[in-house]
DNA sequence: CCCCAGGTAGGCT
DNA sequence: AGCCTACATGGG
């Protein structure tokens, strides 16, 4: 077991990070959080200091993103209006590191699905198809996911996503991941957006959470309400395009701590 | 009972 | 190109 320690800090707050709807592998716990990656686990503990209690320092250091200037980028989005309400609110989000497959099938599953829900799916994929890591379930590498049929995601409540899953994870078998992540956004979304099940929101939080692009800004349903008076009648994928316009390479960002804003402060 | 959720594909104009 | 609707499921 490794322990990373983390002095309290104004740009880091583990809890939001993980309670901002980027990430669906955790649990809370009596001292923290129980969270999951890929083939990874991590016991976190809040206190005076964050202690990650984990099986690879290594991956968690990369994963959590401490080496981003959050300061610096809080800085420069300051509008002295919503956005900057949001990141008074939102202030210690870190956009994690998450592994591209993982956010591939996460996605295809949080499409119009609630967080609880979505939450669910995804603990029983892994509980039925995960490889045993001793204690608990790894995410399912692609050949398990492809070989598990669309019946089985339907059995574990996935619902019309079923056959999403199943054609995706098919076509994943002959894709190669770290090619793809040699692509430029435009590209890259180009390729996401091949995927059947895979929609412009779809492929831009996949962008944002498993490549970390930050100049693109996924509308879903919330961001759509937080700008609908600012950008009347305008569709999604089409406000998706202004907004990345206007905040540029925060536009990641921005979104992130927008989209916890509205849902939490339900403002 | 209805409405909603980190939307998308397919069909229509 | 843009607009419309069905879609599975469960929580509020």
């Amino acid at each position: 077991m490794e322990k990373i320690v983390v002095p309290k800090s104004q740009t880091f707050d583990v809890t939001a990070t993980l309670e901002c709807g980027q990430v669906f592998r955790f649990a809370p716990t009596e001292e923290g959080f129980k969270l999951y990656a890929l083939n990874h686990t991590a016991d976190i503990k809040l206190g005076e200091q964050v202690e990650i209690l984990c099986d690879d320092a290594e991956f968690f250091k990369r994963y959590f993103d401490f080496d981003t200037d959050y300061d610096f980028i809080q800085r420069q989005v300051q509008d002295n209006a919503l956005v900057s309400q949001a990141v008074e609110f939102g202030k210690g989000i870190h956009i994690l590191r998450q592994d591209p497959t993982e956010t591939v099938f996460s996605f295809i599953i949080s499409q119009n699905n609630h967080i609880p829900r979505i939450k669910g799916i995804i603990e029983r994929l892994c509980d039925g198809l995960g490889e045993d890591m001793g204690g608990y379930r790894a995410f399912p590498t692609v050949e398990a996911l492809a070989a598990a049929g669309e019946d089985y995601f339907a059995s574990i409540g996935a619902g019309y996503r079923a056959a999403y899953l199943d054609r995706v994870a098919k076509a994943m078998l002959d894709e190669d991941m770290s090619e793809w992540a040699k692509l430029d956004t435009p590209s890259l979304r180009q390729k996401l957006m091949g995927l059947y099940g895979v929609g412009r929101k779809v492929a831009d939080c996949i962008l944002l959470f498993g490549f970390n692009r930050f100049d693109v800004f996924p509308v879903d349903t919330w961001i759509k309400k937080a700008f609908e008076a600012e950008y009347p009648n305008v569709p999604a994928d089409k406000m998706s395009v202004l907004l990345t316009q206007k905040y540029g390479k925060y536009s990641g960002f921005v979104q992130q701590w927008l989209f916890y804003f509205k849902r939490e402060k339900k403002v």
